[in-house]
DNA sequence: ATTTTTGCTGGCGAAATGCAAGTAATAATT
DNA sequence: AATTATTACTTGCATTTCGCCAGCAAAAAT
């Protein structure tokens, strides 16, 4: 289940990690939506089936994109978290979207377009920053909650 | 053969389109290796498979990611291009290596790391900028040296 | 006229994907 | 304390995609 790299590199090296179907989706549901658990990922619009999930969640983790945690008061639930190495695909992610809303809409109109977008679209750099801040502050609050109460 | 895009979701519907295993790296390598025949294709680092190779090459016609052209000297060999919707990319391949260069060194330490990289990390904004003129200054020599020889 | 090159296509086994059902452990409810 | 529900998976099986190899026709080079 570990990865074979096809060269030396760096653009290919990186698709061989993630040039995948469904990783880059599980790392965007954890960092725009907040996904965590296991149930999270299987209750998202994208639909991924619980058996790729579990090997998906099982490679991301091999790899260090993804942490796997556990809380004090909860023995069952995993915790899923994006590690440095995981936001570190932040800027990845921006590019696709900007990319999407820039040569896609002719083949696909209904893709959103709100004041996420509009942000994006005039400073990615602060957009990208504000992504990494709120996913941190969320998994400091989620943690704290736990320990807490 | 067409795209089924999962939702509207912008980083999922580009993921749609470009999330393989195999497209993202042709692109690269029309791009940085200014690969254009199927011979070229073949002759990779990579090495994709030739059937691989020719339904994607389809698939990426098909979206409007890259254009097939002929040369008037040439009835056999065709040309692919990347149009502007697949030039568009050249960001999204950019912050791939620039993760790879920072996050995939320790389980891949053979990454190429020359004077290219050291320039893509100082100013990876003017990097895509020289990546895509020189596409474009290369794109027109070739097809300026057939029509005159 | 013959050989080589180019751009494919087709067959077939292997691997990845997707759907549905099942399970075991924990957590919540009564 | 017993029952029910939830969570995080696993397993089985059908379908799709991948990947190696061989072949092949048209065009180009010799």
């Amino acid at each position: 289940m570990d990865v074979k790299f096809k060269c030396n590199c760096p653009f290919t090296s990186a698709l061989d990690v993630v040039g995948d179907k469904w990783l880059l989706v599980i790392v965007k549901q954890m960092l725009i939506e907040g996904k965590e658990t296991f149930k999270d990922f299987t209750e998202s619009d994208e639909a991924i089936a619980t058996n790729i999930l579990s090997a998906k969640l099982k490679f991301l983790e091999e790899v260090g994109i993804i942490i796997k945690t556990q809380r004090p008061d909860n023995k069952k639930t995993n915790h899923y978290l994006l590690t440095q190495k995981g936001l570190g695909l932040t800027p990845v992610l921006i590019e696709l979207a900007i990319w999407s809303d820039k040569h896609l809409r002719d083949i696909h109109p209904s893709i959103v377009n709100g004041e996420a977008m509009e942000f994006l679209r005039n400073d990615k750099v602060a957009f990208a920053h504000a992504l990494e801040q709120n996913y941190r502050k969320n998994m400091a609050k989620t943690l704290n909650k736990s320990s807490v109460g």
